[in-house]
DNA sequence: ATGGCTTACTGTATCGATCAAGACTTGATC
DNA sequence: GATCAAGTCTTGATCGATACAGTAAGCCAT
């Protein structure tokens, strides 16, 4: 890309017009930047010669150099760019973010994670912004060691907290306790799990106790502790609990998951699943085998995203405020954190019972 | 919102490395920017030493002004941030230019509009970028004359083209017959028009033909004009449908419109809404009155956006490309025009006929 | 007339890097 | 042994503005 500037043109600057008009390049500064510290006859005068020569105003980098200030933030999500536009839940996280920073004037830089997800920290380290706000972007991602070599302010949604950055999440073991409370209430005694990666390896199939005590993704942690945390409390063996790891977040990948777990024998009657999109495999995989939801198998999902609700039959799920954390963690970033500590804050989750689980079959 | 620094820690430049090591500032810059200018065990020194000292990497906005380029583009949206990230139309196209700009590396700037419509200009001045996206912005918005005043490379899409911007858009009159003309050709003879702003004033009511006159966003402009075409072109008087304006885009805007124009005698027997969320509400209205669509009442929408093939009934309604709009435009912006004069695309849309036009009523 | 206050503008230092050109080594080539 | 090229680092200029302190003039009150 290039300057659109005619080729005959010189450069034009502060220092143009003060010459021209036989100024200091501070009145002209101020002419733009701190009208009241000038005639206002003056002023007039200085943007119609401005005008005149074709100035384009302050350049919006020396003046950023110069404050110390850019009046916006950086925003990475976790995966590509062109992905977050498309996903529901990252666009109610975005809406959310942007509703926090539209009233105060800051503009949003999206970047890009232009080869995939282990994206070159290009952006990031030119990025000119006052602050990132982080989605749930991998550890090892190279653009999080370059966020967090920026020293900015910087909050992480949905990822472990640093101790230099905010934090704003979900209570996830909470909600994953709810969804198995719900489920025991309904009298069912033998579960499965779905997960997304405990571990960033790559692994794919059942789940020892080892591998779920050696989970990394702090959020596959704490609703596996959660679902534990309720069937524990009732004299549960845990431990008994068959539990698949799928490295994809798709429909596909928890087809197959259930799919397996529906046949063991026993059959499980209710599977707990990571996300909505891994429910919807295993309303799938139920279907295949002829298995009635909620009648024969009780699905239920978490973070009742968009598709949620008009699933067949419609999903019980854990409900996560999405649109409320990128509120939150705008908000956040904005105010910023004088006293010192970054702060941290955890949202509420809600269990919305929909049709996709009942009594357990006798 | 503040330095995220601690406050004990002097400021970290280049120079500190440089004199911490005895080199100079521009190689302690290579280290970073040119990695084949300089020995890698020095530069691997270098890097150890700015780690230790918290360095935090090259500026940002120096390295911008200094460098002339930032990597990022500006979109100025229409509406409100909020709203732009909430609209499926608006974000289709978001999706485009993610598309295009992604691969590339390029992050998007997206410039709030604070106060409503009549945004302050101040984050376009502010702006850190190479180049403007306009997406169909009024024409005495107070960002559109910030962004020309920048003269940065500049696309618009969906409004007028000028002579120093490149321009995207779709042929919105032909458009607007294709639609209309459809419905005459279903034997409809009374019209009326559901518009969204033609004038940036937060009117809404009746329009005047004065008012269509005085119209300044363009893209009503031409619709309007294209029914206005594919009417007369028949012999009939455009003069005597009744237009009635909403100040937003939504489906509750829609169906308050089109239940004043169905109350109205005669009682219109076609509907030709500006958007398909205006034609939503079109259909809800129609509902509400305990009219059939489309065997008492046909209503054509123009986007054919994400909600339209799924709305009941599925609504008749003029796609265009959206996302296409995006990619071309922001193609365009990343290539520049090197040739001299800024291109100029006009993308086709085609009328998409589903069920909720119909033969006019005897 | 003196001091104090306001208004209007100027001068210098500074923000933090990158660029272009130059200088000094070292090794290879004729 | 001189020349050249490549590799490595330095010097000085520059990108384009804003902050802060300072000066000069005008006005009012004492």
């Amino acid at each position: 890309m290039q300057r659109g500037e005619p080729i005959t043109r010189e450069r034009v600057t502060l220092q143009t017009i003060a010459d021209k008009l036989g100024l200091s390049r501070t009145t002209i500064s101020n002419a733009y930047s701190r009208p009241d510290q000038l005639n206002p006859a003056l002023r007039q005068k200085i943007l119609a010669t401005a005008k005149e020569i074709g100035y384009s105003g302050p350049h919006a980098a020396a003046r950023s150099l110069r404050r110390g200030r850019s009046g916006s933030i950086g925003v990475v999500f976790t995966e590509s760019l062109v992905y977050a536009v498309t996903d529901a839940a990252a666009l109610l996280f975005l809406r959310g973010i942007a509703e926090a920073s539209e009233p105060s004037g800051t503009a949003l830089l999206l970047l890009p994670a232009p080869h995939g997800r282990r994206a070159g920290p290009t952006a990031v380290l030119d990025a000119v912004v006052d602050g990132f706000l982080v989605y749930s972007v991998a550890e090892d991602d190279a653009r999080m060691q370059a966020v967090l070599d920026r020293h900015l302010p910087t909050v992480m949604i949905d990822q472990p907290p640093r101790p230099q950055a905010g934090f704003v999440g979900i209570d996830d073991r909470a909600g994953g306790r709810a969804a198995a409370e719900h489920l025991l209430a309904l009298g069912h005694r033998r579960f499965a799990v779905v997960t997304f990666p405990l571990v960033e390896d790559d692994y794919s199939g059942p789940v020892s106790l080892e591998r779920q005590a050696a989970a990394t993704f702090p959020i596959s942690a704490a609703r596996l502790a959660g679902y534990a945390d309720a069937l524990r409390a009732v004299g549960f063996a845990w431990e008994d609990v068959p539990v698949y790891e799928t490295p994809l977040n798709l429909v596909a990948s928890g087809e197959i998951a259930a799919g397996i777990l529906l046949d063991r024998v026993p059959r499980p009657t209710a599977i707990l699943a990571f996300s909505d999109l891994l429910a919807i495999g295993a309303l799938r995989a139920a279907e295949t085998r002829g298995l009635r939801v909620p009648q024969d198998l009780s699905v239920a999902g978490f973070d009742d995203s968009p598709g949620a609700a008009t699933a067949q039959p419609p999903l019980t799920t854990v409900r996560q405020p999405l649109l409320d954390k990128g509120l939150v963690a705008c908000r956040m970033i904005l105010e910023g954190w004088p006293q010192g500590h970054p702060p941290s804050v955890l949202l509420p989750t809600e269990l919305i019972v929909r049709a996709s689980t009942g009594p357990a079959p006798p």
